[in-house]
DNA sequence: CAGTATCCCTCGGGATACTG
DNA sequence: CAGTATCCCGAGGGATACTG
């Protein structure tokens, strides 16, 4: 996605290129709510669209394509008529979760520490 | 830094907000490489410019600055003739390091995955 | 050395209208 | 319902020149 400007110390960019692949899945606007709103259940394409405030069809159309060519989310299609199209997350997709996880913790402690600095002395 | 979107579900928003927190804070072209850049010890400013290959004097400064204000960067001015500033991690921003971790084993999971899945049958 | 000030351009993403 | 096609805008970031 973005392009990986190299590092001129090789050590750094073998650390540096499996991080920026990793945050380059996420990347988006929207991705994260939506695997956040897909590891809560399946989704159908409206369904999703109610549920992650303020997303376009576009955006949504777009960000679910990538997440599907990463192997991240499984896109069925249900033979009904007119079609439903049912979104899942695929185990690899749930294979995020503790990733998340971190991050998640990581940014409560910080938002802990902000508050407790703006705190007078 | 971006805008948290809203999502109407109440319990992905407290799960969302943290990781959109610590994911901002990595935000930004050269965070990254910055950070990195510092695991590996103490810079001064045209060291790192030197260092992180392709990043102007602007954008070092700018980024620099997002990361002394976040608190995972320390700014020393050494009094000598011309001044030298030096640049540290602090304790806080070494406490990245687990994150940083988490998202570089997944992303070498991710990398393997993608060259194994395009082998032929 | 350690930055700032200007100007410029790309591109991610919004709004809106349309389709099978 | 589940999308696609167009048009458009602003922010992030590059290049370059300048300063204490």
């Amino acid at each position: 996605m973005t392009l990986n400007h190299t590092m001129s110390n090789p050590e750094c960019r073998r650390h540096l290129l499996p991080i920026r692949d990793a945050l380059d899945i996420l990347s988006g606007k929207w991705k994260l709510q939506i695997l956040v709103s897909l590891l809560l259940g399946n989704k159908r394409f409206r369904e999703m669209q109610r549920e992650v405030d303020g997303i376009t069809a576009r955006m949504l159309s777009k960000e679910l394509k990538e997440l599907e060519m990463n192997r991240l989310v499984k896109r069925t299609v249900h033979d009904t008529t007119p079609v439903t199209v049912e979104y899942s997350l695929t185990d690899y997709g749930r294979s995020l979760q503790p990733v998340l996880t971190a991050l998640e913790n990581w940014g409560l402690e910080h938002r802990r520490r902000i508050l407790t600095e703006a705190l007078p002395v």
